[in-house]
RNA sequence: GCGUCUUUAGCUCAGUGGCAGAGCGUCCCGUUCACAUCGGGAAGGCCGCAGGUUCGAUCCCUGCAAGACGCACCA
């Protein structure tokens, strides 16, 4: 049957992802052949709650060139496929799809009218429906990853896996409960952790207030409700008859008596060298207060978690923190309080990387994970070489963040992720996280006997279940699957969350396991459009990658994400260069349909006569090179390199010379010529769609089939 | 403040211690040919700047400049 002249890769790409699927050889248990060697990736499972943007384009298509690669060589590979539950990310765009939803009704949507159980299910039906279009999704774009092992980030082993893992590292004293000043978003009313809150300038007032004989320079005068001391550096001669003494002070709300503690963290030339110590609302006066526990009170909660001063504020009570700050300004002027006002006081404030409001610091008990002796054995794996990261400058920036690590609050107040599996005693709240508990019921408290608990409402941070993901996706510690295939051999994820997930896994990897969870991190860029903008929903320059691929089809799509890309920079990406490598597929196309027309002319004696001949033409030894250049360029992830390469082999020495020069043979040569002919095109060409399969695999497998019907290109050996 | 990266053609980016590359764009020519989703050809570069190492540097080293990003409790 001869060849469509076009290629429609509209018509063919879903059926051959199926011929793929029903083959079972996405699964390493059905791969053909002895396969000692196993090779493993486990796919960072995107969150189940919205569609596949481009950044997801790029991960399947590495790592679907890695395990394609593998498997044409070969191994026994796995490419372990989730979908990630993805706490507060979710909670975020469940809210707005509510809110959305209820607005079209008119009607107005309030969380706190449902029940935890409520918010949950719907969540939950909410992400199960999101993840069965994803995984369409992912299907489209050709990743080729066992689908019988899927996993979510809520199943039951996965959500067991995780608690163990806390009550281990609670009994090992890695976590713990503390009160802290924590990063809390008064609009999200959740806590967060030092990641995932963002750096923001800004110019604001700078106001010097008078605290009796002593001036302070504050930009938040409306925290000073919360004020129990003041403070000056041990080494300021200014202040040193201060020291340790207490003033008197004529304030806002009526005359006031502070504390002068001393303590380096007071820089003497800034401002007027002294500090106003607010310990609930300042994490850096929380730890004055900390190391002069002795001398002066502790905190005093001027604001609340909704980010609204309370009565300790008096008449200011029920205002946002923001409203306040003049208003307060204002009657102090009036009082004679504020020494004067600097205007433009460039500084930062930590603001939510969700919804950009300014971060609320406040006092509150949380679970910590105590990071430091966890990071050492991190840094150390990669100071040693046992762990690689690509490219090699991360390496730098990984052993930076390690080495000046802070505890990782790991609490989250909303309904939506993996329960802590802690225990407050309902008598003295001391918390509990070792008896066995049934219906709130369970051994005597520790401190107060009771025997009645409530378990902690607050969700874990997302990146805690998800750092343990290579390991429990895997069936730890007893799964036939963890021990065939963990460690893993590569994680490839965006360079944009090493400390979120990649540092974490490599740590609770550690932790858990003994083991590294991988031994090679690729990292690649973000994806961004021509003029180099990076993509987001709000400025409109998203490429939708579904869409590409059903213009372009996705082999145009992988090719474009690929090439011209190094590890760890950014991606450009434009419909110029798609429709290039969709034009390159369908120029594959034609150089096979050229081939298949030649070789089964009425004329054409059998291909296979003309073997012997074909053996010395120099052209199999240079293919041989090129393709000997292409693997080292894979081996070495190279991707780049590897797609370049292999893309201009064919277009441009297969197609435009050796294809040319043969046509004058087919047309005037002898029989025996001709034969020869044939069987040297045939043979780089199906050598050419074996190196391109990995990134082309459709439009590859679909002419690999008509040259030799019955047999599967994608585990043909490389 | 600490740290990382980038700087190469009009644009977006590869790359190499020995004549500087691709895609797109531009210009010219070409369809009875596998392919106009194409072919042939052309123009276009102080490889950011200044030093150093070297027989030789766009590449290695140092400094500088510009830009991007990450980390960070100066109120």
């Amino acid at each position: 049957m001869p060849m469509e002249p076009r290629y429609d890769h509209g018509k063919t790409e879903e059926k051959t992802y199926r011929r793929w699927e029903e083959s079972g050889y996405f699964n390493p248990d059905n791969l053909p052949g002895e396969r000692a060697e196993s090779f493993s990736v486990i796919m960072p499972p995107p969150n189940a709650n919205g569609d596949l943007h481009v950044g997801h384009a790029v991960f399947l298509t590495l790592e679907d060139i890695m395990v394609r690669f593998a498997r044409m060589h070969g191994k026994r590979a796995l490419w372990l496929p989730g979908a990630d539950h993805a706490g507060f990310e979710t909670h975020v765009v469940f809210d707005k799809k509510m809110e959305k939803e209820a607005r079209a009704r008119g009607a107005h949507y309030d969380r706190a009218q449902m029940s935890r159980e409520e918010v949950w299910r719907a969540t939950w039906d909410f992400t199960q429906h999101n993840r069965t279009n994803m995984e369409a999704q992912i299907r489209k774009l050709g990743a080729s990853c066992d689908w019988s092992r899927e996993k979510f980030t809520l199943d039951p082993d996965i959500v067991r896996g995780t608690e163990e893992t806390f009550v281990r590292m609670y009994r090992d004293g890695l976590v713990y409960r503390g009160l802290r000043v924590v990063n809390w978003c008064p609009k999200h009313r959740t806590a967060f952790s030092d990641l995932e809150v963002k750096h923001e300038e800004r110019r604001d007032p700078l106001y010097y207030i008078k605290y009796g004989p002593l001036t302070v320079a504050t930009v938040r005068p409306e925290t000073k409700f919360g004020d129990t001391a003041l403070a000056v550096n041990p080494h300021d001669e200014r202040y040193r008859k201060y020291a340790g003494k207490e003033i008197s002070a004529e304030d806002i709300l009526g005359p006031i008596t502070l504390r002068v503690v001393a303590d380096d963290v007071v820089d003497p030339a800034f401002g007027t060298g002294v500090v106003k110590v607010t310990p609930a609302h300042d994490a850096a006066d929380f730890e004055i207060w900390q190391r002069h526990k002795d001398e002066i009170p502790g905190p005093k909660i001027a604001i609340d978690e909704t980010g609204r001063l309370t009565a300790l504020a008096g008449p200011f009570a029920g205002l946002k923190a923001e409203e306040a700050r003049e208003k307060v300004a204002e009657v102090m002027r009036e009082k004679g309080i504020i020494e004067k006002t600097d205007p433009g006081y460039v500084h930062q404030v930590t603001t939510c990387y969700k919804c950009g409001s300014v971060l609320e610091p406040i006092p509150k008990s949380q679970w910590f994970v105590k990071m430091a002796p966890l990071a050492e054995k991190a840094a150390e794996a990669a100071e040693k070489g046992e762990l690689t990261i690509i490219p090699a400058h991360s390496k730098s920036i990984y052993l930076h963040w390690l080495k000046n690590i802070r505890d990782w609050n790991i609490s989250r107040q909303i309904a939506w992720g993996i329960r802590i599996p802690a225990w407050f005693c309902a008598n003295c709240g001391e918390p509990n996280v070792e008896p066995k508990i049934e219906k709130g019921k369970g051994e005597p408290c520790a401190k107060c006997g009771g025997g009645l608990y409530e378990q902690d409402p607050d969700v874990f941070d997302t990146w805690f279940s998800s750092a343990q993901w290579p390991y429990l996706a895997l069936g730890y510690p007893d799964g036939r699957d963890y021990k065939a295939f963990y460690p893993t051999d590569v994680m490839e994820t965006g360079y944009d969350i090493l400390f979120f997930w990649v540092a974490r896994m490599v740590m609770l990897g550690l932790y858990r396991t003994g083991k590294l969870p991988f031994r090679t991190v690729y990292l690649h860029g973000l994806v961004r459009d021509k003029d180099r903008v990076k993509m987001s929903k709000s400025k409109g320059n998203v490429v939708n990658p579904l869409g590409v691929a059903e213009t372009y089809g996705a082999d145009a799509l992988r090719m474009a994400l690929v090439a011209g890309s190094t590890p760890g920079s950014d991606i450009v990406i434009s419909e110029d260069k798609i429709r290039g490598y969709r034009n390159f597929a369908t120029k594959l196309w034609n150089i096979a349909r050229f081939i298949e027309m030649n070789r089964s002319a009425p004329s054409a004696p059998a291909a296979a006569a003309g073997a012997d001949g074909v053996s010395r033409r120099p052209e199999l030894a240079a293919f041989a090179q090129i393709k000997e250049e292409a693997a080292e360029h894979l081996a070495h992830f190279e991707f780049h390199l590897a797609a370049e390469k292999i893309y201009h082999y064919v277009w441009h020495e297969l197609a435009d010379k050796i294809v040319e020069r043969e046509k004058d043979v087919l047309r005037n040569g002898s029989a025996a010529e001709k034969a020869e002919s044939c069987t040297l095109l045939e043979t780089l060409l199906l050598g050419s769609l074996k190196m391109l399969h990995p990134f082309m695999p459709f439009v590859t497998e679909e002419i690999y089939v008509i040259f030799r019907p019955g047999e599967m290109l994608m585990v043909a050996e490389w």
